[in-house]
DNA sequence: TGTACATCAGTGAACGCGCGTTCACTGATGTAC
DNA sequence: TGTACATCAGTGAACGCGCGTTCACTGATGTAC
């Protein structure tokens, strides 16, 4: 039956709440919209009255994880000193509480592999996702405004790397080469 | 009909290298048996002749990919200096011969997102394909072998961070990404 | 070396399944008077 | 404020499709004599 708009607001969200979450765990293609749709405490026919296509959903939830990583971000550096900030968001990407609990983690990290064989449409939404980190990563760095954004891109960059080759292989592999990349350089 | 056994060896390899490219250009889940087989000059019901599963070939093209990409480090690196050789492999990386054709890109770049969510055995062949390769790229390294090991590492994890972060960008962003991870550190 | 027969690589139709999407329906919500 | 009616969020069955896998079949290959 009918809901009150309210109603269909909550509703909304926890699609794409669920989605943005299913979709870092299991990645999209093995995320089904009746998945989504369950998690949300739904059943998947009324999934159309809130986008037109499973695609809407991807971007939408791609939109949300980002914003959650950033606000992440952000929290945490707050009155803190930069060099402590980007010590402290070095250790916390390439941890266990980061790392274990991928449908809370960067979609960076988690998504990139799916957004990669993405329409340009999503591409955009990540590479804007991406340039709000590192517009927020940039500031933890010392230096000129072309310097900080280069450092942050290319530790960011070993971050990413790191996190997907931990993921992608064994336990020994993957600890040993996150122990290799939580030494700060620079 | 039966043909000979030199002719179905021919197949399985033309099988595999088929598998090895399409799912890096695709995907592993976006790559059906039946489009490798009709990539290998077959049709899809003889596939089992060749493999149990699906799962066993991606097995069999991801150590395939891992073998080309070796035999590529090792190959440039014959008979030139540790140096340059390392820089000659960082530019390789990032350029757009490399990340403009997939199919025989590196597998972690490719690869990392699908087999972190795939079974323990995947994730060890990825495991010892990452092994071998920084193998060979410590060699790139100066210094003793725990810092030539760990400097690859972290060279190696920024090459793979900043080639699915453009993958997965727009074109622009994509672009100032790799520009930022060109110069050799260190 | 030649012959008869068993083997089996490859073919193409068929299977069961899960998926994204559609649709007729329900009944509470929102609105017009 | 109360009533009558249109709207539409959510339900669950059904659809068409592509996929991994199976299977009966074909005929060249390999082997036993």
């Amino acid at each position: 039956m009918r809901v009150s708009r309210e109603e269909m607001d909550r509703s909304h969200e926890r699609i794409v709440e669920a989605a943005a979450r299913l979709f870092r765990e299991q990645g999209v293609e093995n995320t089904s919209v009746a998945g989504v749709m369950a998690e949300a405490g739904l059943t998947h026919g009324g999934f159309y009255r809130h986008f037109d296509t499973k695609d809407s959903l991807i971007a939408a939830a791609l939109e949300q994880a980002f914003e959650q990583v950033h606000e992440l971000i952000e929290a945490d550096g707050h009155d803190r000193a930069p060099a402590e900030a980007r010590a402290r968001y070095h250790g916390y990407y390439l941890s266990e509480a980061h790392l274990g609990r991928p449908g809370a983690a960067c979609p960076v990290a988690t998504l990139a592999g799916d957004v990669a064989r993405a329409e340009p449409a999503l591409k955009d939404a990540f590479g804007r996702g991406v340039n709000r980190m590192l517009d927020a990563l940039e500031q933890q760095h010392p230096g000129g405004r072309k310097e900080r954004r280069m450092a942050a891109t290319r530790e960011f960059a070993m971050l990413v790397g790191a996190a997907l080759i931990a993921r992608a292989s064994d336990p020994e592999t993957a600890e040993r080469v996150l122990a290799a990349c939580r030494p700060l350089s620079g």
